[in-house]
RNA sequence: GGCGGGGUAGCUCAGUUGGUUAGAGCACAGGAUUCAUAACCCUGAGGUCAGGGGUUCAACUCCCCUCCCCGCUACCA
């Protein structure tokens, strides 16, 4: 099973272009595999960390519109801002491309004519929303009208939020496209498709039978969309901005970003070394795609897939995906803007950036999702880096300072307890470096701390500063060993906490980067000569995380102002239109939530002139018991409808608020049920 | 709707193929100590392992049902 593998090839999803990075992308994604490729090069293996911007696909072409920027402007923008957020974090690169240069382009649009040439791909002609306006195509996201199901007339072109079902464009009644709100026409056009099913069984053999190994989400995943069967998908697109599809009778179509940014990984590596095809075609080569869960299917079943079909690359021996980081309870979201930036978190706490790295890194979402919360980041720095980490250091350099001015002391005889103490030191960077090669980044930092508490433990147990007056030379015994455990604790730690481990070592006098020299009892000789202390880590006190998450609140307050736009006017409509609809006082005489849905409230309603059931998508928002007795707006003579097997007869008028929480609009004093209302 | 992951101490999480009294860190309580950033060290309390049923000598672990959270369902880590 486990194979000597040459040489390692790590990747880290490449993040989208069109924003900044978070603390989800660190926990997820970039502080893990960092963490493994630092071991990696501490242990002297020969890895590459490859990792880029994805700067094609619609969303980034939207994004320029709404801000009247080209599309290269956009990426321009984020890709520094994303690139220095790395660098500022010591994420450690071998190189931070780009899928919108020169190298990608050929690379890309080489893999698809080599793909081409052999026939892989299925041609099919289809019928598509085309905007004339804007002379493009549209993504189903992007096509919004009202929902066949239930009605509502914000559904998008694959899902309806309000009733959930899933959708296809061309079921949407009265279609608009969201970038001119014009109607889309339909409009024939051709793409190239990958047969994913022709490669199931290969698949079946590949994950389900050989990578049992791999994480139970991720194996999760890939065994339900085997078993589920694949479809093709097509890998072009018909759109300006991307890299253009390599044949003739495809002009102005480009390769789909799933397609394009996976290769992205192959062309980075070609632009750090001429040597690239060792990392990407050798069999000795062991390649680890580090991603969020989000895009398991795209590293485990596509990517693969592409690999296979062209035949001359390997395959990845692992995809290490994580879940999802929440904040202070809530989902992060971008749109939202529920985030901690790490632009911010640098400007706000600089020089912490390895205390993000410890708290994102010992709370990471590896088996489920996590919750990130500004309290719990003060607790793990105030009471596990400083306390149990830092104060173990001081106190070993402190304490050599204090008795022999700062020279390493000789070990004179062993007792019991020192040989208990060095063994266990020994066995140390093993533990660590078997649970890194396993994914297991939290409990391999759990460990670390270990590693401090038994320096802590050692030094309570023995009470240098009791023994220096009855029997010094014992002390120096005592010294030696607590500094060997502060030698080795920088090593280790080196892959976690980079910026740490570098102010350690030159405090201490020892390089970090030799993993094979952690846990030996004689890494630091006597009369060595080591630095003064300097404190690794300070206090984060109440006031500084409170404004934190004041921040956050604000940030999301101001947000939602900003958000609140109004929607624009309809149409005018003639009083007939109007007095068409009778709308009437009513009371809620019952509510209860229908069974299995998260929206539903089913209704019985007075409405004055019967009692009749209605069914609403309010139960977000409300509280069955509670608005009982309440008096609401009822439109009467909305056709019945039946929804999830219940028949509802009219409809309550809500007002919606921009965070999409709902109000009844309800007569300001007690009127009789049967008013009308006009 | 289908599928995947999860539900274990107040909080965050471990628990390998079913096998004694279910573990760790933080928080809490008590003690000890003063070299150290009011830190460290020791001890303790705290759990119907979501709920119900089944298989078994034995179930947190395997099977079935129900409930809850998250995600995917084909371009937001």
């Amino acid at each position: 099973m486990t194979k000597n593998y040459k040489r390692y090839t790590v990747t880290a999803a490449l993040p989208y272009a069109n924003g900044p990075v978070h603390i989800g992308h660190l926990a997820g994604v970039y502080l893990p595999a960092d963490i493994y490729v630092r071991y990696l090069r501490a242990q002297g293996r020969d890895v590459k960390f490859i990792c880029g911007s994805d700067e094609h696909g619609v969303p980034i072409t939207i994004r320029a519109q709404k801000e009247g920027i080209t599309p290269q402007q956009v990426v321009d923008k984020y890709h520094q801002l994303i690139r220095d957020s790395f660098a500022e974090f010591n994420i450690s690169f071998d190189i931070y491309s780009r899928t919108s240069n020169q190298t990608q382009h050929e690379t890309a649009a080489g893999f698809f004519t080599n793909l081409y040439n052999k026939g892989v791909f299925e041609e099919k002609t289809t019928q598509q929303y085309f905007d004339e306006k804007n002379q493009q195509f549209l993504a189903d996201r992007y096509i919004v009208g009202t929902c066949p199901r239930c009605g509502n007339e914000n559904a998008y072109g694959d899902q309806c939020e309000s009733c959930g079902s899933s959708l296809n464009a061309t079921d949407l009644i009265n279609p608009k496209s969201m970038l001119s709100g014009e109607k889309p026409v339909m409009k024939e056009t051709k793409h190239w498709y990958l047969p994913l099913d022709q490669y199931e069984s290969w698949l079946r053999e590949w994950i389900v039978e050989g990578h049992q190994e791999w994480k139970a989400n991720v194996y999760g995943q890939c065994k339900s969309w085997i078993d589920g069967g694949l479809q093709a998908r097509a890998v072009t697109r018909d759109l300006d901005w991307g890299v253009p599809v390599p044949l003739e009778e495809a002009t102005g179509k480009v390769l789909y970003v799933w397609f394009d940014a996976p290769i992205g990984y192959i062309s980075a590596t070609k632009d750090l070394t001429s040597d690239w095809q060792k990392y990407w075609q050798d069999e000795d080569t062991k390649l680890v795609h580090f991603i969020g869960k989000d895009n398991i299917v795209f590293h485990c079943i596509i990517f693969p897939v592409m690999l296979k079909a062209h035949g001359d690359y390997i395959l990845p021996d692992n995809v290490p995906a994580n879940e999802f980081l929440n904040l202070e309870g809530d989902k992060i979201s971008t749109s939202r803007n529920w985030a901690v930036w790490l632009h911010e978190y640098l400007a706000d706490f600089p020089g912490k950036g390895d205390v993000l790295r410890y708290v994102l890194c010992a709370n990471a979402p590896e088996t489920k999702d996590n919750d990130f919360t500004w309290k719990d980041f003060q607790a793990r720095n105030n009471n596990e880096l400083l306390a149990i980490f830092g104060n173990f250091i001081n106190r070993a350099v402190v304490l050599t300072h204090k008795y022999y001015d700062g020279k390493v002391p000789a070990k004179a005889e062993l007792q019991t307890a020192d040989v208990m103490v060095l063994d266990e030191l020994k066995a140390f960077p093993g533990i660590i470096g078997d649970l890194i090669e396993r994914y297991r980044f939290r409990e391999a930092l759990s460990e670390l701390m270990n590693l401090a508490r038994l320096g802590n433990k050692y030094l309570a147990d023995t009470e240098p500063w009791k023994i220096i007056k009855t029997d010094p030379d014992r002390v120096k015994t005592i010294l030696n060993i607590a500094l060997q455990i502060a030698a080795s604790l920088t090593i280790v730690a080196e892959p976690f906490l980079p910026e740490t481990a570098e102010k350690l070592a030159a405090m201490l006098g020892i390089k970090t980067d030799e993993w094979a020299a952690a846990g030996a009892p004689d890494y630091l000789i006597a009369d060595h000569q080591i630095g003064e202390a300097a404190l690794l880590f300070q206090r984060i006190e109440d006031e500084t995380v409170q404004a934190q998450v004041q921040k956050l609140l604000d940030t999301k307050k101001e947000n939602q102002l900003a958000n609140a736009t109004v929607s624009p006017a309809k149409e005018n409509i003639s009083f007939e239109d109007f007095s068409k609809m009778d709308i009437r006082v009513g009371t809620i005489l019952e509510a209860e939530k229908v069974a299995k849905t998260k929206k539903l409230l089913k209704l019985k309603i007075d409405t004055g002139l019967d009692q009749r059931t209605i069914v609403s998508g309010i139960a977000e928002y409300f509280i069955p018991e509670a608005i009982i007795g309440q008096q609401v707006s009822v439109l009467v003579n909305l056709a019945p409808r039946a929804i999830k097997g219940i028949e509802s007869q009219g409809m309550i008028l809500m007002a919606e608020n921009a965070d999409g929480s709902l109000a009844f609009v309800q007569p300001s004093e007690i009127v009789k049920n049967g008013s009308n209302i006009a």
